[in-house]
Order: C-alpha cells, then structure tokens, then sequence
DNA sequence: CGAGATGTTCGGCT
DNA sequence: AAGCCGAACATCTC
C-alpha cells in the first residue's frame, strides 16, 4: 500500500494516538523475517514503561523516537500498515507488533512480510535516519541533486529510475507513475536522454506531486485532486487518458506494471503548452509549474 | 487456478 | 566498479 504519502498517513495516526502517553507493555508476535537489526524479542524490554515522544517520516521510512533514547524505524513494505485500537485489542493474522498503551493499543501489520521493524538505543536519532537522502519536497531536494541521480541512472528507463529510493525517497509504482504523466515524459526515456528543461519541469512536477499527495492522502487519506492519473489506475474499469481521451497503456517496465498515456507523454518540444481546466500542472518557457492545485483542491471539496 | 499487487534486496552479468 | 536486470521473498485477492 504505502508510498509517501501514506506512510505520512500511517505515522501520523500513531503519533496523534500515541505520543505523550507511557507504553505499558509490548507484544511482539513472531515473524522473525520483519524484525531486523535484531529488534524482535528486545523490543519489549526496550520500550515498555517507555513513553513515545515523536513519530517522523521520510520518504517511506518512519522513526518513533520513546522516552530514554530509544527509537523504532518501521518500513511498511508492500502490504504493511499502522492502525490504532481499542485497550484490549486482540491481535490478529499478521499484526506483528502491538505496543499497549493506558486506552488504547498501537498495532503494526504486514500481510506480506516485507515490512521492517528496527531498533535503535541512542540519545540521538540513529545515524541510518540522518544519512537518508534529500525528501523530494525539501529545498534540499536540489536540482544538482537531480541531475546527479539522473546521470547516474543515464541508461535505465525513468520509470525505474524513480523508484530508487537512494534519488527520490518515497516515490513508489503509483507517484512514479503520476509524476511521468503529469511531466508528460515517457517512462522510457532514459536519464541521459533528458533535456535540461525536461529535467527542471521534472523536478517541479516532483515536488508538486510529492507535496499535494502530502496534503490530501497524507493528511486524511483523501483523494488527490481530480483530473489527476491517480484516480485512473485505481479504477477497476479500463477508463481512457483523461487528457487525450486514448486508452491507457499498461506496460510491464522494469518488472513493475507502469499505466501510462503514449499520446500524452510526448516529450513535447514547447514547453509552454497550456491545458485548459486541468488539475495537473501547466508550465511556462522555464519549465516551471504554474500550479493550479490551491484552487483545484477547495473546489473539488 | 494463475496472475498480479502502492517494495526491497541479492546475485550474476557487463 | 558501478550500473543494470531479473528473481526471490510470502500472502491475499480477483
């Protein structure tokens, strides 16, 4: 399930239940698989009595920092997810970790097992968390950076690309796909093929993308703005490319299924097309995102 | 029943 | 040597 935006969601549900309030005890059930680093029996030792104090997020990664410098990095993988629960929550299939608080139970399951759990006894925040890349919507989050990480990856298609955690922390299968349709750039470019104002309008797309899915599905888990390529894949009829009215192609790359528009992606020449009443972004001759998200968003309310 | 699923890692090859 | 590719991981759902 989670990418960016709702690993946000999911650690933002724990931290508004959790933080401040004492964890009575824990309950790890066996899945020695998710819990590296060693954790898995160490964690109740390690947290009970402990109180959460913060709960972050970068990219797909969270951090829960306890009371006594301890710290949990959980990566939800593909299936996993955070919940909160009743006092005496029973575990069920799959939940892995239970932390129990005085009113309430903080429960992390994972279908699929390709969830990490971690743990960390520092008075700081562990240095895993600190070397992690740029965030995408950070002013770190340069367009050197961007080049770097494209040049790098000169042969291997963008779609692919994207995906790699090491450039673009949090951009999974949907954004990746979101960001190339909304960028209009085939996901078969390579990074060398790249055209520096391609690279900008990129980078700006990025950004917006990775911001606005923040303030909606990251925020309450609601939809993206309408218009969007988002609410296309997720449809489970074939529907067409909202903004050419041709089907959308669904196209194996780089083993991860890849919806995309091949009239749409075109790699234009002008950098200046216009598209009337559209929720995505409109670019000027810089390749800059002249962002009409601000009024989508309250509209589609 | 088989295929595919919002992810990462590892091994082998260039 | 870094980068590229495919397979593997484990389970559920359509």
């Amino acid at each position: 399930m989670p990418e960016l935006a709702e690993v946000a969601y999911f650690a933002k549900k724990w931290g508004e239940a959790g933080i401040g309030h004492r964890v009575k005890s824990v309950e790890v059930h066996a899945e020695k698989r998710i819990f590296k680093n060693g954790s898995g029996p160490k964690l109740v030792e390690a947290l009970s009595n402990h109180t959460l104090k913060s709960a972050q997020t970068h990219g797909k990664q969270m951090l829960f920092g306890f009371s006594g410098g301890r710290w949990l990095g959980i990566h939800l993988g593909m299936t996993g997810e955070l919940s909160v629960e009743s006092a005496d929550y029973e575990a069920k299939k799959h939940d892995h970790l239970v932390l129990r608080q005085a009113d309430k139970s903080l429960v992390f399951n994972d279908a699929r097992l390709f969830g990490a759990v971690k743990l960390d006894l520092s008075e700081n925040e562990p240095t895993w968390w600190k070397s992690l890349p740029p965030p995408v919507s950070s002013p770190d989050f340069t367009l050197e950076h961007l080049e770097k990480g494209l040049k790098r990856r000169a042969k291997t298609p963008l779609k692919s690309t994207l995906l790699d955690q090491e450039i673009f922390p949090g951009i999974g299968n949907w954004m990746a796909d979101e960001v190339l349709w909304q960028a209009r750039l085939s996901p078969h470019l390579t990074g060398g093929e790249l055209k520096p104002l391609e690279i900008r309008r990129l980078r700006e797309v990025l950004r917006a993308v990775c911001e606005i899915s923040l303030e909606t599905v990251g925020k309450d888990w609601s939809d993206p703005p309408a218009g969007w390529l988002f609410h296309e894949r997720w449809a489970t009829k074939e529907r067409p490319c909202p903004q050419t009215g041709k089907p959308l192609v669904r196209e194996d790359i780089g083993g991860r299924t890849t919806c995309w528009s091949p009239a749409w992606q075109t790699r234009p020449a002008r950098m200046d097309y216009d598209v009337a009443d559209y929720g995505a972004p409109k670019f000027n001759a810089e390749g800059k995102v002249k962002s009409p998200y601000g009024k989508k968003r309250a509209e589609s309310k």
